[in-house]
This record gives C-alpha cells, structure tokens and sequence, in this order.
DNA sequence: AGCTTTGGATTACGCATGTAATCCGTGGAT
DNA sequence: ATCCACGGATTACATGCGTAATCCAAAGCT
C-alpha cells in the first residue's frame, strides 16, 4: 500500500540534461529541431545527441510529450524553480556543509560579483530582513 | 610544446569523494581507519567504499600519500576553496545561467537563511560595495 | 605459533552519463 | 514516382561513479 504514491520527486537531472531543460523552460514547449537550432552553435552537438537527452529526460518524467502531426513537442513537466531549489541544497550540502554565506563570500572575493548584482543582493537582503522583523 | 604543463588543474570530484574530501579538509591530513571513524554513524560506508574512493582521490592528484610505518597518511593536494569555487562556477552556470543573485534570492524565499546568515550577507555586501567604490 | 584484524592492491559490477550511430518510415523536394 | 532529410526507436560504447568483495601480507592478540 504505497501511501505517497506518485508525489513525482522530481527527477534527477544531469549536466548535459540542465542545458536542454534550460532551453525548454526558457522556450515553454519546443520540437526536437527547435531545440538542436537553439544550441548550435552555443554547443557541438550532433543532432541524435539532443535527441538522446531528450529521450532520457522523458523518461525520467521531467518533460511531457505531445504529439504534434508527425512530430512531438516537448514541454517541461517539473518546476524550474523547484529543480534549481534542490541542485542548490544538494550543491551547498555537498561543498559547503549546506552553508550559503561561505558561498556567496567565495564568489565575492574573487569578484564575481558586479555591481548590479550587489544592489539586487542588498534589495533581497533589506526585504528578507522586513519580513524577519514582522 | 606546452606551454602551460603541469598546472595541476584541480581535478573533478565526484559526490561521493567530497565527502571524503571535507574529512580531509578539516583534519588536515589522516589515515584510512581515522576518515572511516569520522565518517561511520553519519554514513553506513563500508571501509573498503571509503578506500576506494580515497584510491581514487589520489589518483587523480587531490590526495598525496605518506607512508607513516605500513600504512599511510593522506593529506589534501588541491586548496579546498579553490575547488569550491571551481564547484560553484560549475553549478551557477549548469542551473542558473552563471547568475549568482537567482540562486540566493531562491534561498532566501524558501527561507533556508537565517539571522545569522542575512547579518554576515550584509556584512560582506558593505564591503563588496567599499571595494568597488574605491 | 596460529588466528584475526586491517590496510593496500586488484577486481567487480550494475547503473548513469556523454556522445553518438544505425535502422526505419514518411513527408517534402524534384 | 523517386530520393533525401529528418524524426523516432533502438543500440552502442567508453568512462565515471557508487559501492563494495577478494586476495594478500603484516601486525597484533591469545
């Protein structure tokens, strides 16, 4: 009796997965061409490449399928958010001691960091702060 | 001719290996049996797995072995923090496009940081902010 | 003097990953 | 009507990874 029966984990998705994936959430819903036409050029990779790790990904469950005439759309069917969420803590976890400040310390010290970037990081922090205080 | 030989460029570990890593990091150098006893109660590692990938971790350059009577002692090749960063590159390119304020704002909604963290966040900001000025 | 424990060396083994190639069928170009 | 390009399905194949087991020799326990 499978009590949480397919609450779906998301998948685990590997490096060359996350480039694909980052192609169809950025696109919302794409064909095999669509996808192989956005990253050439960024990538060497062969057609039956993306292909493959379209495939797995299907597999896997982090996209949906649909049949479009002869050819399938792909559309992503777990969160962006929510797999960012949890490389993140597996990342921190894993180097960090699940730690965010030595992190954002490292990639500051080596100036990683623009000044864009430090103002966004101040506005989040300021609001963060508020709602601590409430 | 190569130019740039031997630069030892730090070498890929895996998941399991940073953990064994961090071990090394913090104790400064050890034997098989100390990093087994640090690890065993937090993983259910057999000491041959802890081997395995210590054997692997000097292969591939991150541990140097010295031979101490007839056993050995291991001590971290590679800096820790320049492996982190190597990591955290690695990872804010895979999963947020190289952008570092994404992964920390989505820390900060799900509320994974703490007063503490947010103090020390700001802390660095200042003087992120002092450096770029100057 | 044996037996056990332990570490190093070698070997294992299945699954995941990166990176495709091959085969097959069809829709479009000629 | 023919041929080609392209997509899906199947298959490939070397590495890397997680997780050890085996074998061997020395060191310590009895």
């Amino acid at each position: 009796m499978p009590e949480d029966e397919d609450i779906a984990p998301t998948p685990r998705i590997s490096d060359a997965e996350w480039t694909v994936m980052n192609v169809l959430w950025q696109r919302g819903t794409s064909t095999l061409s669509e996808v192989v036409k956005e990253l050439e050029g960024r990538l060497s990779w062969k057609p039956r490449t993306v292909q493959s790790l379209i495939r797995r990904l299907t597999d896997k469950g982090a996209l949906a399928v649909e049949a479009v005439g002869r050819e399938f759309r792909y559309t992503p069917a777990v969160a962006q958010d929510q797999c960012q969420h949890e490389e993140s803590v597996s990342f921190l976890d894993r180097v960090f001691a699940g730690r965010l400040t030595p992190f954002v310390a490292g990639m500051m010290e080596r100036e990683e960091v623009s000044k864009d970037d430090l103002a966004a990081l101040r506005e989040m922090l300021n609001q963060a702060e508020q709602k601590l205080k409430k």
